[in-house]
DNA sequence: TCTCTTTGCTACTAAATATGTAGCATACTA
DNA sequence: TAGTATGCTACATATTTAGTAGCAAAGAGA
């Protein structure tokens, strides 16, 4: 029995700051340093191995010039996350209600 | 300026085991045994403190008996790794025509 | 040509987090 | 009443991340 697809893609996001940088390279192209700041106390030496996997995942690319972009696999991941930003509204004003 | 709601969701999700233990209570219930075992090497200490981390967010909640179950927030959170799910299968079969 | 910036990235130590194993208290089972 | 399963804690070891400094390459301006 094989790795099932959802639980590799659930792996590689699971990693610290890894869905994070996926969600800032929605503003297409970001160099290094604005990646960095942009995630607030990412170090760059996590920025870098997050980066190769990104890359060797065919999720980002590094452009010509400066900077990264996410690849047409990557844009479409960053769909996934439309869903996930509604959930996570009504969640915030759901449990608004619930404390204090 | 506040948090968006889905930076908060992403930090949430981020931690290591966090959104496999959610994965895996797909299958409600799961006792903290069973969930142990189906993530593999999870040790109890970080299981315990993810469970109270999902119960404190309203995703997980301890069921009377025995095991936990997913919330109807944790349900419809489970709703969005469908398209992540269609989406990992995707990329599956358009690496492997990339590689070697 | 000589600085001054900015780029991506590496090195290295300290701090934070996870693993792995043992085991305890409670509750149920035979 | 001995056995088993439960949720969970303790603690030493291992792994991962943070934080800072700095380097080599590329471009801009004087």
């Amino acid at each position: 029995m094989r790795t099932p697809a959802i639980a590799e893609i659930i792996d590689l996001l699971s990693q610290k700051w890894m869905m994070r940088i996926i969600w800032e390279l929605r503003n297409d192209p970001m160099t290094f340093r604005e990646l960095q700041k942009a995630c607030g106390k990412l170090s760059p030496t996590v920025l870098n191995i997050r980066l190769k996997v990104l890359r060797e995942a065919e999720i980002a690319q590094k452009h010509k010039d400066h900077g990264y972009t996410l690849t047409h696999m990557g844009q479409e991941l960053l769909e996934v996350y439309k869903p996930l930003n509604e959930w996570a509204i009504d969640w915030q004003i759901k449990r608004k209600k619930t404390k204090t």
